[in-house]
DNA sequence: ATGAAAGCGCTAACAA
DNA sequence: TTGTTAGCGCTTTCAT
């Protein structure tokens, strides 16, 4: 391999002056540039990034932790945070927690020892305690997408849960739905919670008792709105619309509602959240609440890489909207 | 931060038995190792991932390129890459080539300018030349996925596209179907080609003429499937089934045949390719072909690793098999 | 079994 | 503007 030593020989310079030009820092005469630049090109001389980042303390990698690469939903997300990356000239490792305090935390610690410059962070659980510490000891700037328990996060960006489900419900209301069940996520999730919050706040405007709507937990899966409708139907409940926790439950539970023989939107509205890849292609076209996943993922690493370069966004808190889009599996009743 | 020399004072041993413990090579007596592991856990040493790379030239990172980690089908993979690294103790980097040859080898140098031990290529284009001598003067391996046309994997995997089309055109057949459309992707990619070859291995074994089948070429976008069916329909052409070149673009046949009023799958059978994450939540459900992208991806990992780990897997070519997933969109004419 | 010493390739003070 | 020098933190001969 060709060191810096050797473009520095063949340019009749001193390797600091070759750093100068590669590092781009420091004055260096045209002249001396350009016989250095023309020994790079013909050497083909590419420096080490191990040397200088042990050297220099700086990587141009950011770690990126999201809860499942594997899940388009986050996949958007890193879509994002990659296209990013790219126009800063930055290199992105990313793992997955799993949504599990351990996973977390491990993906975290693998990140820090691979000195990564900053962190991307999408978690769903308190940053374990000697995790934070090293944290806070070392510095290292991170953006936080979502929570913020710790306040580890120089910045922090979050998505409009509570809007989005206080909207999604109030498109029931105005649509005359009474009668409403919702199959909301796990508790443990703080978007489940805001979501939560948000379906109140719409039915406390709207002067509807709370004990209308019928809340059923379970996880974010299809199987839960499958099995939960099917339960629900099978019961004997009566409802004209069904708001999903997120589009994997709103499948199911279509699933659910044709399989036993009812006509959507006519006989039962069914509205999501998330708007994921498959929403559109529910039949019908599910009306769902959009989160702007990859625009996140951009954000996140722009503010990152504005702190890097450092500029001061201590305290910075962004909240991205959502969106309802309106399909046809709601109609009035 | 505390380095090894810190660890070494405190255990009162040379940074180099320090070294032996850590790096977990060459003999250390049981009294020292305790001491010397008592003062790494009191002091919190964690050694330094870059002096170490420096010096040893591992880095335990694996660098990984697939087409867009935004696509849920790649995503997928990258899921089964990032299991398996966890699992061997790597990192991944990770980048996409959005199957622009350009952009497939930038992101290749990025990853070997960051010192990845070895790579997990998913390219749609040939390598480029000057990019092709670095990987083979740095001796980096790699494990391809799909092509290999410059024969720059170690070992290789494929994906049995051929096969695939071949049993999906087969069953089209079976169920009586003549009169066929198929909506191809682009002819730049081999598994386009691969698919293509597939269909016409059944046509030839089941004596159909090749003219019966009408092939249109466009993007695997939804889009591409809409309005090449709305135009084909409005032209006055029949079939009785369309073989769509993937999941995306079957969806938007279904929505065009639809659109026009045809029942599905009475008036026209559709058949897919991939598997992917709507499939099923299409209506009818969608039969097609799934692609193992999960178990694609981890595969790859553990050869490379196997790789790393010394084993001499030259010339190794594995072939991993699709399978029709049978569901309701295809019936018998 | 352990330690001393050299050096991986680079950058950053400092000097000139 | 350029060169000299001194490490960054670690691993790895080579002695002992």
């Amino acid at each position: 391999v060709v060191t810096i030593k050797d473009v520095s020989k063949r340019a009749g310079v001193s390797k600091s002056t070759v750093s100068r030009v590669t590092a781009n820092n420091g004055y260096v005469s045209e002249r001396k540039r350009e016989i250095i630049e023309r020994a790079i090109t013909e050497l083909g001389y590419r420096p080490n990034t191990m040397a200088r980042g042990l050297r220099s303390n700086r990587t141009n990698i950011i770690g990126n932790v999201v809860v499942d690469v594997a899940s388009p939903f986050y996949a958007q997300m890193v879509g994002g945070s990659q296209a990013a990356c790219r126009q800063a000239q930055k290199s992105m490792l990313i793992s997955s927690g799993y949504a599990d305090q351990n996973d977390e935390s491990n993906a975290i610690m693998e990140l820090i020892d691979r000195a990564c410059d900053g962190l991307v962070l999408y978690l769903e659980n308190p940053v374990r305690e000697d995790v934070a510490d090293i944290i806070r000891n070392s510095g290292i700037p991170i953006v936080m997408i979502g929570g913020d328990e710790r306040k580890l996060g120089r910045a922090v960006i979050k998505i409009d849960n509570y809007s989005g489900a206080k909207t999604a419900m109030q498109f029931l209301v105005d649509k005359g739905h009474r009668h409403i069940i919702h199959l909301s996520g796990p508790l443990a999730y703080r978007d489940t919670r805001a979501r939560l919050l948000g379906i109140k706040a719409t039915l406390a405007d709207a002067n509807i008792d709370e004990k209308k709507v019928l809340i059923r937990h379970g996880e974010y899966f299809e199987k839960f709105g499958y099995l939960e409708t099917l339960s629900l139907l099978d019961s004997g409940h009566k409802f004209t619309a069904v708001f999903a926790g997120d589009d994997d439950i709103a499948a199911g539970v279509i699933l659910a509602l044709k399989e036993r023989g009812l006509h959507l939107p006519k006989d039962v509205s069914v509205i999501g959240f998330d708007d994921n890849f498959h929403a559109r292609h529910l039949s019908p076209a599910l009306t769902t609440v959009r989160q702007p996943t990859r625009e996140v993922g951009r954000l996140a690493i722009e503010l990152l890489a504005q702190i890097l370069d450092g500029k001061d966004l201590e305290e910075t808190e962004i909240t991205v909207p959502t969106e309802l889009i309106v399909r046809e599996s709601v109609t009035t009743v």
